[in-house]
DNA sequence: TTGAAAGCGCTACCAG
DNA sequence: CTGGTAGCGCTTTCAA
């Protein structure tokens, strides 16, 4: 007497259908192969006996493909969710993916060796890695699997396809942007630059440890936007936050009330700049009369802000679509070309000359 | 002379170390089994002949574990990522999975019998099915697999455990408002009811054809809400529309173009509600001054949107981790009851008294 | 159209 | 601390 209680399986419906295991399979998978009254036979008694359909782990282990893609983000999944550029670039990921019947696994990121025991074990057949740290053991551990493997944003590396977006340029049009409107004294606002998630004022040092590629980009494309026009980038105020409006307000805050109060924040993701556009309406200062503000990425929300925000746009969705399209290339064995996206400037009302008496850095001079 | 170029398995690492394959497999996933040396020995070995690790596909078959939650996202995936409350939800539901070190398989869902099979073949040990159509063959593959399996907003099912919100409640209490600012005229605008994706005037026959157990409620706690006030709601204009802001501004102009003009646009979603308000605002009219706009959800963007937007609060984030909650228990064999969560009318600028001149309905009726 | 045999790559168990 | 054995549940030949 068997036991009835343990799960069925694919032999157990088999046996009790007076079949082969092969003809239960074919049932499930290859209805052509069988006479229909047969596979309704089969599959009935497979719904008596309360068998789910052939086991996905014993499928997988034969056919050696996952059906599935793993993402990577950035650090921790619950904080990607937040995040309106990370979230346009899934939607443009998931795209492709729909249309190849690929399934996306999302993998948490824990720090330090767990985290790259997560990704280790992950049943993929591609990883996509978005805008991770230049070192991080997961990064190490999805590298080390050897399956196609795309890289956006960052960092790039020679055992990956990369796709990406000229951050530098579109930083550096801001910063032009700015001077040309008569902008002398401009700081900054970057999301945390460095895993430990310390806030507050950036010193050259921190500088150094920035971990983000991409945030290393646009601040370099800021730099020489300002220096071409020869502003000193050390005097230059750089505060770093969480990547969120409220952070970004509170950033906002801190440079506003700073003497010489500065005449343009250039934040380098959207995010904190519609926080700082918040920061500065409670400060009571006026957008773009009193203070300028700009963002980095054009999500949604910055062209419906009050005032609209002076931004530079990347193709967040096609990042994700491209991404993909390399993906599915690479799982084809098709060659899959690097890919770097262009970016505009997007100016809108956010952006103005400053006041005449605030234009030139002479007062800051004085003060300094 | 075996061939070289097969991808090395455990096997292979074993031999050319001179181990056994239960040793290499230790070597990686019990260090604490075997002298540090012949760890680190297995290990160079493994690097030098290229192997990436024990491959997840044939641990998965041998513990029975997937290691990774399954997600059903009401329709198209990509949707979803375009959709802040799904967005919103799934950051809750990502905490939970990064505390259990827990993938997020996120499934597409093709209509018909292929999605069925995505699901089917899908290694997961627990699905969430969030927001789902009423009838979807995805839906069904999911519960004949008969896994731990939470099912979010819709549609209840007595296999699987509920977490949800007072949808009726939250739209109920929306009407009341209105009516008590001295609202008559009052006109609606819904997501697409029915899979068709059909945008347009819905009449009483295509109300009973809504797919969606969520808007179904919401409709029917704005119903309630009116009737209670004697208004007809027979007489009540509802559009539906593709949920995006887009859709609701057109939606709103079509609404408010009308004669005799509606005092108030109840929208089911934020998203369509903020089109709405942009809708309205490209007609010339003045929100809540020539008509009151609301909400549902109170996604990020809701407060923020000029005028801040009137709308019912929901928990998203919460649900997310509340659904996560049940599905870990479910995994762990503990009890899991359903979970309805309280939701909060949120009234800010964009619901005001109507024009004397537009109180009560006698106009319309003359006009009609 | 059906069935028998042969593993896919791994880990749990138990004996040394 | 190490190794041999025995499958996990499935699909894919190939032969009948």
């Amino acid at each position: 007497m068997r036991a009835v209680a343990d799960k069925p399986t694919l032999a157990t419906i088999a046996e009790a259908a007076g079949v082969s295991r092969t003809t239960v399979s074919n049932a499930y998978n290859r209805p052509d192969q069988l006479t229909p009254q047969l596979r309704r036979r089969i599959l009935d008694v497979a719904r008596r006996l309360g068998y789910p359909g052939p086991d996905p782990a014993g499928r997988r282990l034969r056919q050696g493909r996952a059906g599935a893609v793993g993402v990577l983000l950035t650090e921790r999944l619950s904080y990607a969710f937040a995040d309106s550029a990370a979230v346009a670039f899934l939607e443009g990921l998931a795209r492709r993916c729909e249309d190849a019947a690929q399934a996306l696994l999302l993998l948490p990121l824990a720090r330090g060796e767990e985290g790259a025991a997560v990704v280790r074990q992950a049943a993929v057949d591609a990883f996509c890695l978005y805008s991770m740290p230049d070192v991080h053991p997961a990064l190490d551990a999805a590298l080390e699997r050897r399956v196609p493997t795309v890289v956006v944003d960052a960092p790039r590396n020679d055992a990956a396809t990369f796709v990406g977006v000229e951050d530098r340029v579109g930083a550096r049009a801001v910063a032009e942007h700015l001077v040309a409107l008569g902008h002398r004294r401009v700081a900054v606002i970057v999301p945390t630059l460095v895993l430990d998630g310390r806030e507050g004022r950036v010193d050259a040092e921190r500088l150094k440890k920035a971990a983000y590629h991409v945030d290393r980009e646009r601040l370099e494309g800021v730099r020489e936007g300002l220096e071409a026009a020869g502003i000193a980038w050390e005097e230059v105020a750089i505060e770093e936050r969480a990547n969120s409006q409220e952070a970004g307000a509170d950033a906002a805050r801190v440079l506003l009330t700073e003497t010489p109060r500065p005449t343009a924040l250039v934040a380098t993701t959207d995010q904190l700049a519609l926080g700082a556009l918040r920061g500065a309406r409670e400060l009571g200062l006026a957008v773009p009369a009193d203070v300028s503000v700009t963002g980095f990425d054009d999500i949604a929300e910055a062209g419906r802000s009050q005032p609209p925000l002076t931004t530079v746009r990347q193709p967040l969705v096609q990042k994700g679509a491209v991404a993909g399209d390399r993906l599915f290339a690479l799982l084809a064995s098709e060659p899959a070309a690097d890919a770097v996206l262009p970016v505009e400037l997007v100016v809108r009302a956010s952006t103005a000359r400053p006041r005449s008496s605030d234009s030139g850095d002479a007062r800051g001079r004085h003060e300094g």
